[in-house]
DNA sequence: GCAAGGTC
């Protein structure tokens, strides 16, 4: 074979729509390692593109030692079960399937283009292959830039290469340093000290994004105990036109004083009113801009309850399916590359969507309504117009996007408000209505349209109203709403912080930290533990815990990529900062740890009940962890008061959840091991007489 | 058993 160009792209799809947009393009799979090649012939030249899957490379710890800190000498190396994707060796598997298809394709090429997305992280991605998968080829290689993969973008991109931007590149890996440095050293300061102060390991972490992200729910939580209820009071009248009801409210929508309502309403009470003043506002609603991953993932909360991680990870399901496109984008773009006609003609042979496709296909001009965002490398999230076949959530999820895409191109609607004033007595009150004059795209979004509607009778100036009733209600000023999953990922692009594809996962770390939980319906809340992190690192480590250092770290990082700074200064000034910090939890970890080892206790003592006491029977049993062995283990709330000796023994890992009582009468448990890994079904009762593996339990359990 | 960032 002749020589050629080897193309590198950051993941396979990227791969597979830039060589098709080059020419005629036939996919291989490489023998070294089994992945996806792309052979295609492109203004006399031959090219194989290859691809990553994110990063193949990531920053390690030379020492590989957890419980040392402070580390400072990193290295990049390929991701592998100790650096990268602990929780999923196949990561590793995975990423070396790639390195070694990339390395066996370098050996063959005699030029090379770096076509990862053009963002930071992309620009990183392409630099480590092409420095340790290719043989310091960088430099060499030549950039492709788009700013999405449709077929005359990426012939652009390839008339126009230039040398690559090592200044982004070294902004992009400074990044990685400091968010190791920063984040690894200090969660190991936290998890050393929690070690030294009480008995026991547990697995702290803290980060630039996990820090703020905690402490926007701590101090939340903080301002919801602070709050003191003020007393207010709110008047309502409802008066009657011929039959027809309306209702109004009073003019000022809260009294601050009693006496002043009472007032109000002894001078209202029992007299009619008159229609003062009657006006009618039209408002035009334009349509709702295209999903990126947080406004569908917010939406689709709002919608369907739905947590943020769950939704993307619904939507990924969707893409792999080829139904919608790439879901991680910030973009509320929707070029029109992605050829609209296209689209709406496919869901036209959809039998839920095929009316309104083809309405709108019927119309000629096809404009979205576009959002302010943007996103290097993709645009908004849009139904690629193929039949899905779905049922529950996901069929939700992709009938949202698919509802949306249309929406977006659907006319403004009109609605118009009304507002009349009724005088009673010499006091105002107001009711208002609202009507939808001209549907427009919310035809087309339903049922997920968010617009109360409320009707008023014909009303003119001068009209009298019979006064049914007034009504005083006491009311009490509200503490702030708990954050949500959906609102905390709000906050979070609000202060930008983590990016589309993070958010959620940050969240989940948190929950699994133990650092936040899900208060029954009323949102999240910073547990204890949760607390005493944020309080002890305000106090040792400020920066960890506030947006700040997001936004000086891309000031810095800024000043690299436009050479205005050294990597090297930038990072040394960071761990300057960083030691004293650490010097701190050196000399303090144990009373540090102590604090947050008793927060952790209280939570670890906390009741949790698991059904009623098969023994004493009024008791109920509990999961207790032993302060001595903090092994957890069943026994009855009864113990203390009432002398119940009812215990039995769990096993120590594994999630716990309750499925039923066994006709023994002790509760039967649901042990998860692992991730997504089997649940194991049993009675905890030891001398349970419908139980087949006694003998399973005993090995997996310890008595307390 | 540590971050945040890619992607599956």
């Amino acid at each position: 074979m002749s020589s050629y160009t080897l193309v590198v792209c950051e993941k396979p799809d990227a791969a597979r729509r830039i060589a098709s947009a080059l020419g005629s393009a036939s996919e291989s799979r490489s023998t070294a390692g089994g992945v996806s090649v792309f052979d295609v012939m492109y203004a006399g030249r031959n090219y194989k593109v290859c691809s990553a899957s994110g990063h193949l490379y990531v920053l390690a710890d030379k020492t590989k030692n957890r419980s040392v800190y402070p580390v400072l000498d990193l290295e990049w190396a390929p991701i592998d079960s100790g650096n990268g994707n602990k929780k999923n060796a196949k990561g590793a598997a995975r990423a070396a399937r790639f390195i070694n298809t990339i390395s066996f394709l370098a050996r063959g090429a005699d030029s090379f283009i770096h076509a990862c997305d053009y963002d930071q992280e992309g620009e990183v991605i392409g630099h480590s292959i092409l420095e340790y998968a290719c043989g310091g080829k960088y430099d060499k290689s030549l950039r492709a830039k788009f700013s999405t993969l449709t077929d005359d973008e990426v012939k652009e991109a390839f008339a126009t290469l230039a040398k690559p931007s090592s200044r982004l590149a070294q902004a992009g890996r400074s990044r990685h340093m400091l968010d190791f440095i920063y984040g690894v050293n200090l969660s190991r300061a936290l998890a050393q000290s929690f070690k030294a102060g009480s008995s026991g390991y547990r697995n702290l972490s803290i980060g630039r994004v996990q820090g703020p992200t905690l402490a926007f729910v701590a101090d939340r939580e903080l301002e919801i105990r602070l709050h003191v209820p003020d007393p207010y009071w709110v008047l309502t009248a409802d008066f009657d036109k011929d039959g027809q009801a309306v209702h109004a409210r009073y003019e000022k929508p809260r009294i601050e004083k009693l006496a002043q309502a009472r007032a109000v309403l002894d001078a209202c009470t029992g007299r009619d009113g008159t229609v003062s003043k009657v006006s009618a506002k039209k408002a035009v609603l334009r349509p709702p801009t295209p999903f990126n991953t947080g406004d569908l993932q917010r939406e689709a909360y709002r919608l369907f309850r739905l947590s943020p991680g769950y939704t993307l990870a619904i939507a990924e399901k969707l893409y792999l399916r080829a139904l919608v496109s790439y879901p991680r984008t910030s973009s509320q773009k929707l070029p029109p590359s992605i050829n609209y006609a296209k689209v709406l003609s496919g869901l036209a042979g959809v039998s839920l969507y095929s009316q309104p496709a083809s309405t709108l296909l019927s119309r000629g001009r096809l404009v979205p309504n576009e959002g302010l965002m943007a996103d290097p490398a993709h645009p908004a999230i849009y139904p690629t117009g193929v039949a899905p076949r779905l049922s529950g959530l996901e069929f939700k999820v992709y009938d949202l996007i698919a509802k949306r895409f249309l929406a977006t191109f659907g006319d403004p609607a009109v609605t118009e408000r009304t507002d009349v004033s009724i005088n009673v007595n010499n006091h105002v009150f107001l009711a208002e209505g609202r009507a939808v004059l001209y549907d427009g795209w919310m035809a087309l979004y339903r049922p997920y349209v968010n617009l109360e509607q409320s009707t008023l009778p014909q009303l003119h100036e001068g009209d009298v109203l019979a006064n049914r009733q007034v009504v005083m209600e006491e009311k009490f000023t509200q503490p702030p709403w708990r954050y949500s999953q959906a609102s905390l990922l709000a906050k979070m692009e609000e202060e930008k912080i983590g990016t589309k594809a993070t958010r959620a996962d940050t969240i989940a770390t948190l929950f699994k930290r133990n650092y936040i939980a899900t208060k029954k319906a009323s949102g999240i809340e910073a547990t204890d533990l949760g607390f005493a992190v944020v309080e002890s690192m305000r106090e040792h480590a400020p920066t960890i815990v506030s947006t700040e250092l997001t936004r000086s770290m891309e000031e810095q990082l800024e000043g690299i990529e436009q050479g205005m700074k050294e990597p090297v200064d930038v990072i040394e000034y960071a761990v300057e900062r960083l030691v004293e910090s650490l010097a701190t939890f050196r000399e303090q970890g144990a009373t540090i740890g102590r604090q947050i080892g008793s927060a952790a206790a209280t939570q670890s003592n906390a009741v949790i009940v698991i059904g009623g006491c098969p023994v004493c029977k009024n008791g109920q049993l509990r999961i207790i962890r032993s302060r001595t062995t903090e092994k957890r283990f069943v026994g009855c709330s009864n113990y203390a008061s009432g002398g119940c000796r009812a215990s039995a023994p769990l096993p120590q890992k594994g999630g716990i959840r309750v499925s039923k009582t066994c006709q023994c009468g002790w509760p039967i448990i649901s042990v998860a091991f692992g991730r997504g890994g089997k649940r194991w079904n049993t009675c905890v009762n030891m001398q349970c007489p419908y139980k087949r593996d006694r003998a399973s339990l005993a090995r997996r359990s310890a008595q307390p």
